[in-house]
DNA sequence: CGGAATCCAAATTGATACTG
DNA sequence: CAGTATCAATTTGGATTCCG
């Protein structure tokens, strides 16, 4: 459900960034920014698998989440080029949002800090996986494989 | 240098746990909420590749740390089964840190945030990624005993 | 509908001083 | 040396209201 990599070939492998310790976690920092923010994740995983949604839509589908915090968190994604707004300029407005390749590209990565959480010790691990339930009055969507 | 994955083999692979949309995005949370944190990946980046060092150690490879966030974010760390502590019973106290097992199989998956970072579009990229420069013009250490 | 602006509460971080 | 404790500053998230 949440494999986009199958498809994705954002850049040539090859090459690498050099770095030190200190220029590694600096960057792995500035990642994280990109990523941290209260909705920022939920955001992203409505949006994977090459979903595109409108704005009432997203605030729809995020129970709990305020026109404010979606818009500004959506702008941040935007602005860190992982999320794309397209906007129609109709007589109710439409903006429609989503990811962009690099964006999807994200999808392995953190699969892989998925993955690694499943390794966590099993009192940690249970603290971090929340496993995929069934509950009632969710919707199974989310799907491009 | 934060290479260690060739010999960290912290699980049977095969089997995957199971998200949902929601799922996912919370399970991501919560590992990023391990990362999180003023200074918490500086510290890993001191400690990845089996290193251990004493507390005044990385207070000192940590310029501009205070004694309170380091511990703090030890704790943290530590609470979280990424890094262990060996207290030596000494006349001046002793107190190693080093990454668990499992901390150090962090490595592969911020290698693949690393990566996905690497790929993006390119005034993103260069906010995201700092090169590993010899820091001769960096702050080499303004630290007086 | 989509979004900007304001005001406010809560969580993080930092500076500083103190202790076993 | 390795922490604790306290307080102030900054950052962040959230509720509400108004606008094109």
């Amino acid at each position: 459900m949440t494999r986009t990599d199958e498809k994705v070939r954002y850049l040539p492998e090859g090459k690498r960034a050099s770095y030190t310790a200190r220029s590694a976690a600096q960057s792995v920092q500035n990642v994280l920014r990109v990523l941290e923010g209260r909705w920022k994740l939920v955001i992203l995983f409505q949006l994977f698998g090459g979903q595109v949604r409108r704005f009432s839509d997203l605030e729809r589908a995020i129970p709990g989440i305020s026109q404010k915090m979606l818009i500004q968190q959506l702008r941040q994604l935007e602005n860190d080029g992982v999320v794309a707004r397209i906007v129609h300029h109709q007589v109710p407005p439409k903006v429609e949002y989503h990811l962009t390749e690099w964006g999807q590209s994200l999808c392995p990565a953190l699969d892989a800090l998925l993955i690694w959480a499943e390794g966590a010790p099993a009192d940690v691990r249970s603290q971090l996986i929340q496993e995929g339930q069934e509950d009632a009055a969710q919707k199974p969507e989310a799907d491009a494989t």
